[in-house]
RNA sequence: GGGUAGGUAGCGAAGUGGUUAAACGCAACAGACUGUAAAUCUGUCGACUCUGUCUUCGGAGGUUCGAAUCCUCCCCUACCCA
């Protein structure tokens, strides 16, 4: 195997990342793999229980992408196991236990979206459940000896709940040793993740160290912020763009991020030797509009194509723009010869509750056919030819009666 | 086992007997404006048969004309002591 020159890799490896422990470590193991021949294994960790890629994901997945364009052999760790038990951190302490199915099921899932960035035949995938589920109690007691209570403590959200007075449950202690584990059983090189988990990255490291294997390079690589600017993205906290998306979804979210995340996003999620990305940031400052029309343009057409990213976009015009309802809209039929416009929005999905309904008209937001409805108690006549009806600026539908209603 | 401090709307956080459906912040939604679903400003933000009614402040009872606020029991969390 022939990998580029050192200096190259490294600079390759070096782009975007928020910390590398250690630099100089990771240079050597360059220049072992290049004397040996052997790629250097790099580790990712997915989180079956979320398996709604977003671009939050796809930070560390592009870095993933580059090792795997440098030579290098990509592993990706579905943890099947660590989500069977649920995983207790943070706010959803009621998310679901799964079973093994489904967590294989997810598992499969990520890996398929992750295929939209990672070259997915020259992937390793494994299922940390295959070492991690043969372990007996007696295995995992001796795997707790190697790390102390303090040192557990020092991890950054532990400590922060201990003294804002949280709960943190035992087995939260053994999540960062099991990931570790992995770590030890693959006997990896690097491993990959967000800054969040420089914790569980140095224990990996550590456990490796103690089983007699050459410590791991940890590569920490930045949150990415979600839509709303705040927060870093997740799907819970409704501020991601997922893989998923519609085009016209992946558009629109891109196009409503605040100015000040034009630069982050397109540094983080677009590749930067292209020359029309370029140009993105040097229209930040001048043109930020249509700066942020073509990150929008590059997002969807990475995932989609740029067919769709430019249909995409003039979509949107027509919508936003230009004011225009869209050219499909949703048909619902009801066997009804006339409805009142709350119950209507309620059925709709448009409003939450008829008390949703009543403030969406009250604040003028509703318009059937183009016409403002001032009326709370407006019923709506229901015929063969459809009405349109426009809840706010985005939600457009479209009503008529069962064609066999009599 | 003993003690202390807590559990308030999606989240954070006031309120400790009476205009309190409950301040304030964030999120969300809507309107104006715009360059877009940015920014800014304004409004809304428990439900309903909606100028009124009903149900909420960990749970269940109780005191009172009246309770998120007082009492009893229970559940949950953190800290301290053992």
């Amino acid at each position: 195997m022939n990998f580029p020159p050192i200096k190259e890799q490294l600079e390759i490896i070096t782009n975007n990342v928020v910390e590398i422990i250690s630099v100089d470590e990771l240079e050597q193991k360059l220049r072992l793999s290049e004397k040996t021949g052997q790629p250097l294994k790099i580790k990712l960790g997915a989180d079956p229980s979320r398996p709604d890629l977003h671009l939050g994901h796809s930070v560390v997945l592009r870095k993933l992408r580059e090792f795997q364009n440098l030579g290098h052999q990509a592993i990706l760790i579905i943890g099947d196991f660590t989500a069977m038990i649920g995983d207790p951190s943070g706010k959803s302490k009621t998310r679901p236990q799964l079973s093994a199915e489904e967590a294989r099921e997810n598992g499969k899932s990520y890996f398929e979206q992750a295929s939209k960035i990672l070259d997915p035949a020259k992937t390793t995938i494994c299922y940390n459940a295959d070492w991690l589920g043969s372990m007996g109690f007696a295995d995992v007691v001796r795997l707790a000896s190697h790390y102390t209570v303090a040192r557990m403590l020092e991890r950054d959200d532990f400590e922060r709940r201990y003294r804002s007075q949280e709960p943190i449950s035992i087995h939260e202690f053994l999540y960062p040793l099991a990931q570790g584990m992995d770590s030890v059983h693959l006997k990896n090189d690097v491993e990959l993740g967000g800054t969040d988990q420089k914790f569980n990255l140095l224990v990996g490291r550590d456990l490796q160290r103690e089983y007699g294997i050459t410590p791991q390079v940890c590569i920490t690589m930045p949150l990415l912020v979600g839509t709303g600017g705040g927060e870093k993205m997740s799907k819970s906290l409704g501020n991601a763009i997922c893989f998923n998306d519609s085009p016209d979804d992946m558009y629109g979210k891109a196009l409503s991020i605040p100015d000040l995340l034009i630069q982050t996003y397109t540094k983080l999620l677009l590749p930067l030797r292209e020359l029309s990305v370029c140009k993105i940031l040097d229209d930040i400052n001048d043109n930020p509009r249509n700066a942020k029309r073509s990150l929008a343009r590059h997002l969807v057409a990475s995932y989609y194509s740029k067919e769709e990213a430019d249909a995409a976009e003039s979509r949107f015009d027509h919508l936003f723009v230009h004011k225009k309802a869209p050219d499909s809209i949703e048909l619902f039929e009801f066997d009804l010869p006339s409805i009142p416009l709350i119950d209507l929005l309620v059925d709709l999905g448009a409003a939450t509750s008829k008390s949703d309904a009543r403030r969406m008209i009250q604040q003028k937001s509703v318009l059937i056919d183009e016409r403002k409805i001032e009326e709370i108690t407006e019923n709506i006549e229901l015929n063969i030819v459809p009405k349109t009806v426009r809840a706010g600026k985005r939600k457009f539908f479209k009503v008529a009666i069962k064609k066999d209603f009599e």
